[in-house]
DNA sequence: GCTTATTTTGCAACTAGTTGCATAAACGGG
DNA sequence: CCCGTTTATGCAACTAGTTGCAAAATAAGC
């Protein structure tokens, strides 16, 4: 139940449309919080309804013509709320370290290639982060927005950092591993063809 | 669209039925794919339908009564060719980080209580994934199923290594930060109350 | 033996996110 | 001016995950 308020944070950041929302929802906020455009027009209606935002006034609100809105004080109430209200982090949920786990047991055949195509993916990222903080972030630039701002593309750069390392590291792994084109030997029987 | 070859690994590690497989998915598949018991019972419906499952002979298979799964070699064969495929990594989505982003705008408050609680869990989560290590991977078991399960035991260690500094990193800077119980200065205008 | 609690399985409805496509205006030639 | 492309908004249907509840078997008192 977040896309709202990170709505909410993006056009207080700057009123805008829902177009204007979906790329900078490609940009710097979905490194965070990814949403489609369908999402955000979705969304958008909703809090309109729900009076937390309103369309700034224009000529002629028709199709295929920009609609941009701003946050009305309601939904800052809401957003300040929701920001200071305790939440559980949500547990982890990794395809990658699935698969691993599946190929303890049918096999590690494939999964050396995609695991070097993610290390690269997550270089690409790390590079883009860091570039991003050199641009924004030189020394000295660290007033009260600008040092929560830096310590969320930190954690960014941290993760991506973590999971280049990781990822090297089983890269590592894999080559010291035996064949791999055989389910590992040493756990649970594989389940053989059974007649009934 | 992972819930179905987590489930088949878990089989594949070893036969169980839909309560059992429930606690399996609360201790060691859940670190990295969690479930709910609904989730588990419907995809075991479609997964014995598709014919990758079956359930093993009972007498009465009535409600209430323990219904065992085992895997059959097309649901073997599926989980090979799934672990094998490439995936996209899926992009961060994360609530605390959306949080202080919307922090920077609608003010602070309330918001360094939570992260202290977030540290404490992510510490606490980090001690019981090394108390795991110490039980099941002492030195000298190195197998390579060993070796590829411990890999994933890593990515989870090193994760939550991340974010206990991460947060208490967090913290510090929160700390160091001016009042907090306004909204942080220095950023666009906070959008005032409007008459139209 | 009857009742109450626990175990095990499951349905139904809901929320969140994704995919595919439609529609209308605006823009940019020829 | 007409026509194809880009911009901007949106509907509908689908997939995945969550929540609340219920029903059947079994175990546990008394």
């Amino acid at each position: 139940m977040s896309l709202p308020h990170a709505i909410l944070t993006a056009l207080l950041e700057k009123p805008s449309s829902g177009l204007e929302l979906t790329r900078r929802f490609d940009r710097s906020i979905g490194y965070f919080w990814s949403a489609t455009h369908q999402q955000i027009y979705r969304e958008l209606g909703k809090l309109e309804a729900e009076g937390h935002i309103r369309a700034l006034p224009t000529e002629q609100p028709a199709r295929g013509q920009k609609k941009s809105y701003e946050v009305l004080p309601a939904g800052r109430a809401e957003l300040a709320r929701w920001t200071s209200a305790a939440h559980d982090p949500k547990p982890l949920r990794d395809t990658m370290l699935l698969r691993l786990r599946a190929a303890a047991v049918v096999g590690t055949a494939g999964v050396e290639a995609d695991l070097r195509r993610h290390l690269d993916l997550h270089r690409r990222q790390l590079a883009e982060y860091e570039e991003i903080e050199r641009r924004d972030f030189p020394p000295g630039k660290d007033g009260p927005q600008d040092r929560l701002r830096h310590l969320v593309l930190r954690a960014g750069i941290d993760l991506e950092t973590f999971w280049t390392r990781w990822l090297a590291h089983a890269v590592e792994e894999f080559a010291e591993l035996p064949s791999a084109e055989q389910p590992v030997s040493g756990g649970p029987e594989p389940a053989r063809p059974q007649s009934r």
